[in-house]
DNA sequence: ACGGATTGACTACAGCTGTAATCGTCAATA
DNA sequence: TATTGACGATTACAGCTGTAGTCAATCCGT
């Protein structure tokens, strides 16, 4: 499996919440602030097909995608590359790092809260 | 500031560690496991100067690299992009794809914990 | 049936990345 | 002093990315 280049992923984060859409539909849920062009969307859609994070799915003369690769399973992948490059692994740099300048919500901290329990439950 | 690609930022965090050092001696620190050859390694050291995330000092007829964008400060910026593009922002899941296979050592797990603490003092 | 809209296929192309070879120069050494 | 080796500068080049234009086929409305 290729890697998901930046500009991939936007489609990708789409394709995860509503697989199934047409080209046009993906193009039509990208945030407003995004000027991409169909055409672009387009070329793009195509090489996650190559890449296989996405696959088809014919609907008339248009196709309908899929995604391959789940969420989780990118994410998994993406934030361990991530972390192990950074941080040496480390978690407590990324959170402290996000925690500055208030960048967390309480759910999110309760969240952390709660792995955390787990964790230490593990022994 | 330009981006810093994949391959250039294990030279950065050898120049963070020990700014100062030269071409040959940032190739020597490279893992062993690193198989990229000298010439590599400078032609990247270039591309860094160039890009301004490090500057030079004359040697002899040699060149020492200091990094001139610190680390905590690319850290952060990589860290909330990161962060944005595949979880919204939310700190949570990051840890918890960490911690999933026991990724996570006692250390890191006591830091998040201060981390923690630390943010529901400041209500 | 015709003409505009829509769609995927194909092509384009510049900038970034990864990796390195070559070249000219200077320094140390034999 | 002639050679060897280290150094930066320049050049190379393929693959990836970002963005889009063009084209041929097809669908839909009139």
């Amino acid at each position: 499996m290729k890697r998901i280049a930046r500009s991939e992923l936007d489609l990708m984060n789409i394709l995860w919440e509503r697989p199934g859409l047409a080209a046009s539909d993906v193009h039509e849920a990208l945030s407003s602030s995004d000027s991409r062009s169909l055409q672009t969307i387009k070329t793009l859609l195509s090489r996650l097909v190559e890449k296989e994070a996405l696959r088809v799915e014919r609907d008339g003369r248009r196709y309908l995608y899929h995604p391959t690769l789940s969420r989780d399973d990118h994410a998994a992948s993406a934030t361990r590359r991530f972390s192990e490059r950074l941080f040496g692994g480390r978690a407590a740099p990324i959170v402290a790092h996000l925690a500055k300048g208030d960048g967390l919500s309480e759910t999110d901290i309760a969240e952390l809260e709660a792995i955390i329990r787990e964790l230490k439950a593990r022994d």
